[in-house]
DNA sequence: GCTAGTTACTTGCATTATGCAAGTAACTAT
DNA sequence: ATAGTTACTTGCATAATGCAAGTAACTAGC
């Protein structure tokens, strides 16, 4: 592993295998759609919220907690008075490119009806 | 899309993002893993059982059902008396290839004690 | 100063999914 | 006849999700 290391030991894995890891992270419905949001230039809470999937309030708070926590986003005040924040990838997220890459790519040319509408940067 | 096309209609969907979409069906702690398991050969439901994870039996149950529905594997019988099944990825199920490998990738490259242990054929 | 509006959340609660243990069906092997 | 294996299903407790409403900290307009 390259870079910090916080949260994630090999003590509390369900296996050492980083497929299964990976899913402990970014398994569920919505962590990667931030992160898709993150890629397509967004980076407000209101701007995660105005998403076509319109995620739970709740569950947005939670994910940006946990993604933060484990620095794959970075939070930070962009403004005081009222304190504004904004959430950015970090170098461990900006690495999540491929991914969701080839995942949109499997999406596209398997599932009828999708349709990559926003421009994202993903290498 | 190429090929044929079961179950996923835009009408449910709840955006067209090819993203989102992939996440509805792939989006939990479970389903991809037993895709990498078919990757690694295994291909019965006790072979899926005896992963390391542990996968509940009525998950595994469930999640062979649903990727057998749509057409991301295939359930046949490879002996009668007693009847055994083996479960094998469709054209459509090994197009994952590229995103399983992406996942372990970072996985490896990120989560600190990850170590891919089993040779798979991923693309 | 008062009211309305915006942003970034938190809280409560119903619904759904997950996790664990145990049970069942259809065999085979001794 | 009994034990073992495979491939599941069922019941139930716990955890995650989803929805609506509420709160805090402001700003802008009257």
């Amino acid at each position: 592993m390259k870079g910090s290391n916080k949260a994630i030991k090999l003590s509390d894995m369900r296996s050492p295998c980083p497929i299964a890891n990976t899913l402990d992270i970014l398994g569920d419905k919505w962590t990667l759609l931030v992160i898709r949001d993150m890629f397509a230039g967004k980076s407000t809470y209101s701007e995660f919220q105005s998403s076509p999937e319109k995620i739970p309030t709740n569950i947005l708070a939670n994910r940006l907690k946990r993604l933060n926590e484990i620095d794959i986003i970075l939070k930070t005040p962009y403004q005081d008075r009222p304190v504004r924040y904004a959430y950015k990838l970090t170098d461990k997220g900006l690495l999540l490119g491929p991914v969701l890459k080839e995942i949109q790519k499997w999406g596209i040319n398997n599932i009828d009806g999708t349709e990559a509408r926003i421009k994202m940067n993903l290498k």
